[in-house]
DNA sequence: TTAAGCTGTGTTAGCGTTAGCAACTAACAA
DNA sequence: TTGTTAGTTGCTAACGCTAACACAGCTTAA
């Protein structure tokens, strides 16, 4: 357990090679011979040798560091996108730093870059809303470092994305919703200068537009993707003369404050009213009566970003940089949500 | 903003110094003259020179790296202890590497001694439970990898453990709900062979038989923290013949489950019966009824865990080494525990 | 046969710091 | 004056690795 610092030298000297070629095994070059490269990692495996990566790092320029950019409150996210991220990063050889950070920092580009240079990342990955800040993308570009975006859309250039089809799970919830027979229908959008927002109120909106039920102007309010926020718009939205039968959240958070709103004004759910939300977060399964949401393959995002990022740095596999990864969020049925004949 | 690299030879040239004197100013040696230091901070701060991690820690066999090694499934809590930890160490110029384990694994000792190995880590912060195994820490010590956990309890010696007093709060806790003139009270506790559980519920137990109102034998019992062992625990003891009237689990997630196992058996609260958690998690607020708990002050054990650990790592300071760092959980009230007289 | 091309390998100069050792300076005592 | 000392400062060898360059040995084409 406790053994010696063993290095590149002693390798080669074991093997009775250089210590440029025990370099090369370690690199994966392809100009080795094939015994030769057989002998090198017997060695090491034998003396259970792990490259220095402050040195490996210093000679050429690189970290083996990835860094986690985020300014999101949903911990329940961040916790399932660095498992994913470490999950593909760790096996190859690379760690995970995090830096949670105020998006709407004025000072957010320079302190993103100092982050890097501070500890030489090799690259980033972007987390929503970070990751929607176009000026950060810019700077990242100008200082060519290396980053994967994570946003919800579909339809971008991908090489610097890994996207969430928001939009088609929102479709998809008008969908579920209108096949409930409810007639009137309220939405909670988050913030529209977030782009997740825009993408699950536009594919709602658009969704039951196209089923001939379109939204009432008067049924869609903005929200801040916060309890609070939840809790206000629905007791907004429940006092109203001709109230909806059904109500669609940007977020579970906000979902949960509709909950609470309608639990206030002794409102039941979901005899009464069908509560939905976004995200699939612990509150969703807790919350009584327990919440009908969408949910997003996580890991799965975390992976490809992984992946999209390790290439990117590596410079190899040019089909995983250009990869377009995106992926499609699905409907969780729960109790929240129920039939409009029973009223 | 894209300043070509500067380094010490820069510093030196410009300052018109050694680079030996521009590293002596650079790690705060004592032996430089006056008005050299400052001659050669203002041209470092001049040219915004940061000095190069990975070249540092080659020759001081340092990384400026903390590893935060963990195994708990509270999302929330990992993210507050991130922050905290975050805020404290990069200040000091430290950056942050997250390692989840399964620290049920007889590999974990192994596991998280080449993670510090492999990037050269200063230290690690371990939470519980993986704070929790002797042999780990056993293990570091052998290693002499410097490292700091946090742990429930009071009493140890100091030297390497940030501490929640648990039992205080437990004891709290009983008295609480004792002064709500319950008298069938009830207990879900966490796995025994946590020392977190025992703290609570010694703590709880203890000031009970203290204060005259002994848990009865049949009204304690033993969870696992999990969400659905709550709902089991929770159906059991409430559908004994002569059911509490309330009920104090050992964390919120298991308490949510109580609150759902009552719900289903059409049990009003808290006017028949009051039920409290441990932890203040995003849950505790949300949940209808809002839940009655304690709050750890997540973000203080952080802090003080940082400090402890960047003080062992650079050695000097010895009291912030030695400091004895208790933090004391409060009661939260908000509406799952009301008046036994109700009834 | 010879030149040219490949392969596989070794030599070695960095990468940007730290820190051991030596050396310089000024001041002061002898 | 000379020696001693304390306070500063400089020189330079590591730290463990990568990669540019060189080169030997072998194949292949002319």
């Amino acid at each position: 357990m406790n053994q010696e610092k063993i290095t590149i030298n002693d390798i080669a000297r074991l093997a009775g090679v250089s210590k440029r070629t025990v370099s090369r095994v370690i690199n994966q070059s392809p100009k080795v011979g094939e015994q030769t490269k057989i002998k090198v990692e017997k060695i090491i495996e034998q003396y259970n040798y792990v490259p220095d990566k402050q040195a490996r790092g210093l000679a050429s320029s690189r970290s083996y560091l990835l860094g986690l950019v985020y300014d999101n409150p949903d911990a329940l996210y961040i916790d399932d996108i660095q498992r994913g991220i470490l999950e593909f990063c760790s096996q190859k050889g690379y760690e995970l730093v995090v830096h949670p950070c105020r998006y709407k920092s004025p000072d957010l580009n320079n302190n993103v870059v100092n982050f890097v240079r501070r500890s030489k990342l090799d690259g980033i990955v972007l987390l929503p809303p970070a990751s929607e800040v176009d000026s950060l993308a810019d700077v990242l570009d100008q200082n060519s470092i290396p980053y994967v975006r994570l946003v919800s859309g579909f339809s971008e250039a991908s090489e610097n994305f890994v996207m969430s089809n928001d939009r088609h799970a929102a479709a998809e919830m008008a969908k579920y919703i209108t096949s409930l027979n409810h007639q009137k229908i309220a939405m909670i959008t988050g913030p529209l200068n977030y782009r997740s927002s825009r993408e699950r109120f536009e594919g709602f909106s658009n969704t039951m537009q196209e089923m001939g039920q379109p939204l009432a102007a008067d049924l869609v309010v903005e929200g801040t993707n916060q309890y609070e926020s939840g809790i206000e718009q629905g007791r907004h939205l429940l006092t109203l003369e001709n109230r909806p039968t059904a109500i669609f959240a940007n977020n579970d958070e906000m979902a949960s404050g509709v909950i609470k709103a309608a639990h206030d004004l002794g409102i039941k759910i979901p005899d009464e009213l069908s509560v939905c939300g976004f995200d699939d977060n612990l509150l969703a399964s807790r919350i009584i009566p327990a919440l009908t949401t969408i949910k997003r393959p996580v890991r799965e995002m975390a992976k490809f970003a992984a992946n999209k990022l390790i290439a990117k740095i590596e410079g190899g596999n040019p089909q995983a940089i250009s990869q377009n990864c995106v992926v499609h969020p699905e409907i969780v049925i729960r109790e929240s949500a129920g039939s409009a004949n029973k009223v």
